[in-house]
DNA sequence: TCTTTTTCCGACCTATTTGGTCGACAAAGG
DNA sequence: CCTTTGTCGACCAAATAGGTCGGAAAAAGA
């Protein structure tokens, strides 16, 4: 429930470095690995995957790679993520997860607000940040505290 | 990341019957178990842990049980949460979880103030809701959609 | 003090998920 | 036709989640 796997980390870093090279030709796989730190077989897996999503596009060969197609000021962190984890069985409920079996929509129970309100303000965020906010670093306030 | 697990879940629950019960006496393992569907052994280890954190209290034997010590009002869902949850380690970035390794706190990480907004949208959230809360039943508003 | 009830505790178990790899194949240039 | 680079399916290992077992310890009643 609301967790956000390694996969979809990857997934975003290496959306942004395309983003970030956009217009300026094919970006290969081995080197969004190697930038950020992204084992290579594994992102194959992903970005063939990102590829369904249309937003961005492959060239095979001698000077191919990935091109981000769409602009990043229409992908959201949310479309990204809503993409990649994996559709949710049709009677989940929407705020519990996989509860399921003994809580299937029940209005009596007493958490699904709490589950649905989490849910919203966290997809609230990944949706109003878009991949042209992450290039353009919009560290809003320096808090990296700690050490 | 964000992740909810179903102990804690199961946390919730129980504490939700036991704050219930307040004033009653005390409320036994089993009974907890039956009302909220939660699999006994696995909710004994979930009571100890939480007894733990003195907002619940034990006693063994012939009429013993759990109850709930503090006030339903002053614990919150993210009090429980952050309890159940494992210690992270001393050196897990804030925002990101587990990452680690190359992104310790690295103010140029482009990522760590999404994570770290949707944290906090998700903590306040859980921070701002008390058992009591859960006890009376703020649904807001009805929207149980879907079938 | 014996028995019952109930919590307590450590070891253990199992299925699923996560995170990742391998190897062969297909296309695109040069 | 050789190299480069993406594509695809099968496979795999470790971790985690989720849960179980068997008994010990304490509390109270008989």
């Amino acid at each position: 429930m609301f967790y956000i796997s390694q996969k979809n980390k990857y997934a975003l870093k290496a959306l942004y470095e395309l983003a970030k090279h956009k217009g300026e030709g094919p970006l290969k796989t081995a080197e969004i690995s190697k930038r950020q730190r992204i084992p290579l077989k594994f992102l194959e897996v992903i970005l063939a995957e990102l590829k369904r999503s249309k937003i961005i596009a492959a060239k095979r060969g001698y000077q191919g790679g990935y091109t981000f197609v769409g602009s990043p000021e229409k992908i959201s962190v949310g479309d990204v993520i809503r993409f990649i984890a994996k559709q949710p069985d049709k009677d989940d409920c929407i705020a519990c997860g996989k509860e399921i079996k003994h809580c299937p929509y029940i209005p009596s129970c007493a958490f699904f607000p709490l589950w649905q309100k989490a849910h919203d303000a966290i997809f609230r965020i990944y949706d109003e940040t878009t991949l042209q906010d992450l290039l353009e670093n919009k560290h809003a306030d320096g808090i990296f505290s700690l050490k």
